[in-house]
DNA sequence: TGCTTTTTATATCGAACCGATATAAAACAT
DNA sequence: ATGTTTTATATCGGTTCGATATAAAAAGCA
């Protein structure tokens, strides 16, 4: 999905500026499962405003950049119903500290050893993020989904958790001379 | 991690050809957790052989495209074990299968329900691919990067398949009666 | 044997996207 | 008083994605 058509999506849940959308895919329920810089949302805005998808009332203000607020048109609502509709592609899951760890040889065992840590940190401050929003008033929608997070999320940590004596303990051990089983 | 420091990776394993590089993203062990198609592999083989990191055996064939042989040159692996020391950025989940279910109002209940189902085909599949692959010879690396996917994967499918009963239910009922509890 | 489909294999091109960077005032903290 | 974080818009270069083109060998099948 094009990042046009998720500010779309933001956009029919109330009016918004451009830096309130970003903050959607940083903390709010948006968060885990897509993502979008400014560099992306801002372009996108304009086309949208271009096609009569979006209108956008300008608040000037002195000194600094006017302040735009975004409003979803009815073609904006019946483009963005359209476009929902079709079959999504894949899920993915992409990890570099997973590229890391398969390579794991190539690095020492207190640098992998550290990255698992930090990651498991990661895991937990995310999780928490995911649970502790207020979720009162939210549709079946997005409920869905913030579980959906949180389970996919919590496995990928208590895979961690379970693995990290298992990595330290390898690391004790004389370099390369893995013990039988 | 840019891809092409992900193709020096790579060959670390063994010489490829830009071919062989795609399928390991596809099918292979670094199916779930990065991926790259043609469009940046070669280009990115170009590269990596203009800054000396690769070295390319040229096979010419009559009547079709030469078949290109490229290997890790010693610089590239230097290159390549610096390249994975730096702290890698955060896990990432994309799904606009997510992003269609955040907004199931805007759908017809079977459409969703449909969408679901395919889904779980889809994760059945992904997770059956990862399980029953040969994974004797392996290194500790790939089997735990293997045991990661799979329990994430897992986390996902479970969940999928515990909330069916529920959305399929939902439509049962009046549109947008839903009854308390 | 002859036909079709799949697999092997390289390559490009435009559109989309990411990350870094610039700017600047208000709000908040120390 | 001074510094940091938050609000807010915007661009620009490089990277990457997805679609498309080409073509022969291999494999399936009738």
């Amino acid at each position: 999905m094009d990042v046009k058509t998720v500010c779309l999506g933001v956009l029919t849940l109330g009016d918004a500026t451009g830096y309130e959308i970003r903050k959607m895919f940083e903390d709010g329920p948006f968060q885990y499962f897509t993502d979008a810089g400014f560099g992306s949302i801002y372009p996108a805005l304009n086309k949208l405003h271009g096609e009569g998808l979006v209108t956008c009332e300008q608040q000037s203000q002195s000194g600094r950049p006017d302040k735009k607020v975004y409003s979803i048109t009815q073609a904006g609502r019946e483009y963005f119903t359209e476009a929902i509709r079709d079959a999504p592609g894949p899920d993915k899951f992409r990890s570099d500290f997973l590229l890391g760890l398969f390579f794991e040889h190539f690095l020492p065992r207190d640098l992998i050893v550290g990255a698992v840590d930090e990651r498991i940190a990661w895991y937990r401050a995310k999780l928490e993020k995911m649970r502790c929003c207020d979720r009162s008033g939210w549709g079946t929608g997005p409920v869905f989904v913030n579980e959906f997070g949180q389970a996919v999320y919590a496995a990928a940590l208590a895979f961690l958790e379970e693995s990290r004596p298992k990595l330290a303990e390898a690391g004790d051990k004389p370099n390369k001379t893995q013990a039988a089983e």
